[in-house]
DNA sequence: CTAAAACCTGACGTTGACGTCAGAGGCAAG
DNA sequence: CTTGCCTCTGACGTCAACGTCAGGTTTTAG
């Protein structure tokens, strides 16, 4: 299919496309005027990077973790990178898990009578959140 | 105390503080002599802002929720303004849980014989995570 | 009192992931 | 063949959250 296909599938703009291949995330066949052809899984990796962006990884870093894709790159460094990544994620999942904790303590105080919308304190949240799990 | 213990306190850059107050974030008492000094639960504040930085609030979106601190607005608005946020923040702790668990299929199956690093469909993924939890 | 350190405003620089525009070429339909 | 849409390269624009520098005032240490 062509970048245009490809952009409408994906749901990333041409120029994303484009740039993802200037960033050596994505590659694809060229025909003789140049036109870019890309087979059925570029969709597919395409969504894989999408993902890696949401994360907040750079593209330099989603671009030394590909590799790991095409090439049968398995080596001790790729391993530690995946596994650098993935504490960073998870890092922020607890960070963003604690947000939001904190956003629902001021809701629920928000909706009580007088409170007046009042910022909560660590142990407050702490005390009024038993049901959202942060492990 | 003045703006470098603050900065000094809570771990930003002087002028990233400089930046919250022209962004209307973080307001400071000025000395005759024209410097900034803020009380002691400005460093709270300032915790507090870089955490919905962190979940991926704009400025000016930060500068909409805030207001709930100093001023009693308890409107319909607010409220429904902090439930969207949060459930912005919601949906993208579970965006990073699938980009987690997506990691750890391919970390496990990297440490698996011959496999030789492949990327893994979401099928795979959820019948290999059977353990952290996506509620 | 003086020198160093901290602070002020104002303004320009940086970075990443694209958006957007210009000008030129390619491709299927009628 | 030509019309209309798609694609190409190249280059400049954008936006947010600061970094950095210049040139001047204020506070503090000795």
């Amino acid at each position: 299919m062509r970048i245009g296909e490809l952009a409408a599938r994906s749901g990333v703009s041409v120029r994303a496309l484009r740039y993802y291949e200037e960033q050596g995330l994505l590659d694809a066949y060229r025909s003789g005027s140049g036109q870019r052809h890309y087979p059925e899984s570029a969709a597919d990796r395409v969504q894989l990077i999408q993902m890696l962006y949401a994360a907040g990884l750079s593209s330099r870093t989603i671009a030394e973790l590909l590799p790991c894709v095409e090439a049968k790159v398995n080596t001790p460094e790729s391993r530690a990178r995946l596994a650098a990544e993935r504490s960073r994620i998870d890092a922020q999942i607890a960070a963003l898990t604690r947000t939001r904790d904190r956003l629902d303590a001021v809701i629920r105080l928000s909706g009580s009578p007088d409170s007046g919308c009042m910022w909560i304190a660590d142990q407050d949240v702490a005390a009024e959140t038993s049901h959202s799990a942060t492990p």
